[in-house]
DNA sequence: TTGAAAGCGCTAACAC
DNA sequence: GTGTTAGCGCTTTCAA
């Protein structure tokens, strides 16, 4: 494999002239810098960034943390957070690398071994709900111990602060139950996200029973349910609400995400309700299976592919700059009204 | 930071001795090992993977290519992959680099750059439907010349010669074709994967005529749909199919894929059906929802994280002897009948 | 602009 | 087992 040396010698240059020219460091004249990137593409010249790498001290990398047990891209938000992570990835010209599962061993650390033994520059955590069971700011406090750059997404309940991508606009509960208010809606189910139902069923219905009383809207146990997203419980769960008489049935559902939205639509519309006159159904999470559903769906929240992209670029700015203290960087997000209210 | 260096003479031995015995080459006596590693503890010593690399021309990486024009794991099939390799990943002890667009612009080889530039061993390459426009026999090609070891998975199109996962058994469309006429079949209706619907609706429906003539089965053109796994169209296609009064509807939907095949299970459920007995609905492609569905699945493959496995696994054993000729590692699979036909 | 040289931290070869 | 040394390919410094 050629070396820069030889890229050097072939263009008659100076090893250094050679580098710096490549690098962009040194404009040379134009006839020079013709040699140099001449010699490179006759001798099929790349860099060795192993080498460069060590040189510099930096991976050229950042690190992906998903505390996640099931299948680690189980959820269309995930999904959509990696498309604008990928996208900003590229403009940055960082490495992706996704964290294995062995960091994910109780009391490891998630991805701090990668960035112990210089792997990755920095690290994404997309938190989730998962997560939530462990002392997230514990790892946080762990990891700016080491000096990890560190971007924070989605789910934290830390009390360390963080850097994290966060988003415009108030709680999502809040801004459904106003929006479902006005609409007139005074009974409300809920479909919640099934895995990680992190509360007993009795406690969710209370839950939300209480937050919709400030907004003189009513629920009841028989109309709040669980599934996953993909399996079709979700569907089935709704429809089992549903499919009870009007009157018996509430007059909207509120579901944990965009994926079970339209679950929870197919189960509507299967039963040949209207929606949103019959029964409307909205989201408290959006993704980008909202927007395409054969009734768009009222969901809250910002793109994931923002989000995904507005962290990847933080995160670049910290890798350059480490010493800059926590921040929340909040992209645009908030209710967004559809069809399906 | 401490390096070896510092590990050595703090445990009162040579550099090299403490280098061997970190990586297991010289088992040393019990007391000079222990004094080493209690040194590593004393430093928190962790070892350079970038010193490493440049020292071993091993980047310790494998790089994931996945030729997709939309978000990146957008099927469940993928996840699936994804899992797969993880778990294996962890256990050969290699990092994952997920390649990102810039690798897939049209002409350029997906995933050399990071392999011409070592900061990756080797390459998994997840065929799409959508990378069957190309050429993809080129690109192995020129792969190999740059001797870039290589497993390719799922849909591949090339005639060049590659290392790959498959699996054991017949045609999924012999396989279900066989199976449902057994079962009584004889009308026969199809929900193609939506963006990528490769053919033209009417020859879809001719090829489908045709297979299925084979097995004493027909179908219709209004039998036919195509829609995406997760937007609602799919469903929405079912319903139209499926909302005909008997004997004017297929008594038996081929999807393409467990994820649309639910889509249509959960139109059939909306629309009263029974699942099988109004109904047969089968898969041609495995994924990880057809198991969990309200009526599991009668699907076609293997599991999907077998292969992911299986992929890491070999790619593995070629990074560390490239000479070997290509070769095809098959996983068992084949139909899996269950409750849905 | 050039050329020489140092050195990132590690592993591997070799003589002891 | 030990200790010394070379060197992976690159960037960077420094004096010319």
């Amino acid at each position: 494999m050629p070396t820069i040396a030889d890229v050097a010698k072939r263009a008659g240059v100076s090893l250094s002239t050679a580098s710096d020219i490549l690098n962009g460091k040194l404009k040379g004249t134009h006839e020079t810098a013709e040699r140099v990137r001449q010699a490179v593409l006759d001798l099929g010249y790349r860099p060795n960034l192993l080498a460069r790498r060590l040189r510099t001290s930096k991976a050229d990398a950042v690190g992906l943390v998903i505390p996640f047990r099931r299948s680690i891209f189980s959820s269309a938000v995930l999904t959509d957070f990696l498309a604008g992570i990928q996208a900003e990835q590229e403009r940055v010209g960082l490495n992706l690398v996704l964290a294995g599962r062995r960091y994910e061993k109780p009391g490891e650390i998630y991805g701090a071994d990668l960035f112990e033994t210089r792997a990755v520059d920095g690290l994404i955590v997309i938190g989730t709900r998962e997560s939530a069971g462990r002392d997230a700011g514990a790892d946080v406090r762990a990891l700016r111990e080491l000096g990890c750059p560190l971007v924070w997404m989605h789910v934290y309940n830390g009390r360390e602060p963080v850097d994290r991508i966060t988003r415009t606009g108030g709680d999502p509960w809040h801004d459904l139950f106003e929006h479902l208010a006005e609409r007139g809606h005074r009974t409300l189910g809920r479909i919640a996200f099934g895995p990680t139902f992190e509360m007993a069923p009795g406690e969710a219905v209370s839950r939300l029973a209480r937050g919709a009383a400030n907004y003189g809207m009513a629920t009841r146990p028989e109309w709040v349910g669980a599934g996953e997203p993909f399996d079709g419980a979700a569907s089935r769960v709704a429809m089992e609400i549903l499919s009870r008489p009007a009157g018996e049935r509430p007059t909207a559902l509120i579901c944990d995400g965009d994926d079970l939205a339209v679950a929870a639509l197919q189960a509507a519309l299967g039963l040949g309700l209207k929606v949103p006159r019959d029964v409307a159904i909205a989201s408290t999470v959006n993704n980008s299976m909202g927007a395409t559903a054969a009734v768009p769906i009222t969901t809250h929240g910002a793109p994931g592919a923002t989000l995904g992209r507005t962290a990847m670029k933080r995160l670049a700015e910290l890798i350059a700059d480490p010493t800059q203290p926590p921040r929340e960087t909040a992209v645009a997000g908030g209710l967004i009204v559809r069809a399906s209210t």
